[in-house]
DNA sequence: ATCTTATATGCAGATATTGCTATATACTGA
DNA sequence: TCAGTATATAGCAATATCTGCATATAAGAT
């Protein structure tokens, strides 16, 4: 089987502690990327190419909803591997207090905006 | 948590062709040096290198038996995330012709001398 | 149209990786 | 000790990656 490229190429995208960091912030819900900016307290620009990065090797997919775009894993095979690397962590079913969504305040995005109790 | 570094370095060791090939080899039992070579098709210094990789990020452990040198995976993290990559594939239990260890002509390590039943 | 906000792209110096070849080391046996 | 086999390392040119910065695009609001 040459998979062997495709995979080692999700894997080697992956491989890096910012992008790791990234697709394990993906694993619960989509995100935008001023989301994932504040989050990881790394510039725009840093992030818009690191995620370009993940998309161009089908790590990623975006979605645009107005002025803000999101991000998601692509495919159950990305999320196996994820959760193989960070940990089968729960994530919130809807609204659960221990697992919600990090609401930052770096961050005005809709998802953001109006539930302000992350930490700074 | 910065296991992400951790992680991401393993990601990144096994995130290249050869290597994964290697990896997925290693799955079952531990094989040498020679063996590999003549599984992968590539030369012996060659596939040393990839080995030292892999061994510094952690990902695999050798062990002397006489002249040759075994590899295998170094621990069940490892294992899960090779899994994910290349499916979990069965390992033969002892003896099972269906999943049986490769035996290579091109190799003359102990576990491959005197079983030389596989392809050429 | 223009301004603002959100995101993407281009550039560049520093650094790392790739795959190869030649050579060195380590063990075994005579 | 010396030869033979198995494995490791050094060195190299080509290429790719890293990460910061400046700038470009795209959509919404006025």
């Amino acid at each position: 089987m040459d998979d062997y490229h495709r995979q080692a190429a999700m894997l080697k995208a992956i491989g890096h502690p910012i992008r790791l960091r990234i697709v394990d912030l993906l694993r619960c819900e989509p995100e935008c990327v001023c989301h994932l900016s504040a989050a990881l307290d790394k510039s725009q620009p840093y992030v818009s190419q690191q995620l370009a990065i993940l998309r161009n090797a089908g790590v990623i997919v975006d979605e645009r909803e107005g002025t803000n775009i999101f991000y998601r894993l692509a495919d159950e095979n990305v999320v196996r591997q994820v959760e193989a690397a960070c940990g089968a962590r729960a994530c919130a079913p809807q609204e659960d207090a221990a697992t919600a969504r990090q609401a930052l305040h770096g961050c005005n995005c809709p998802k953001c905006s109006g539930t302000l109790t992350g930490r700074g």
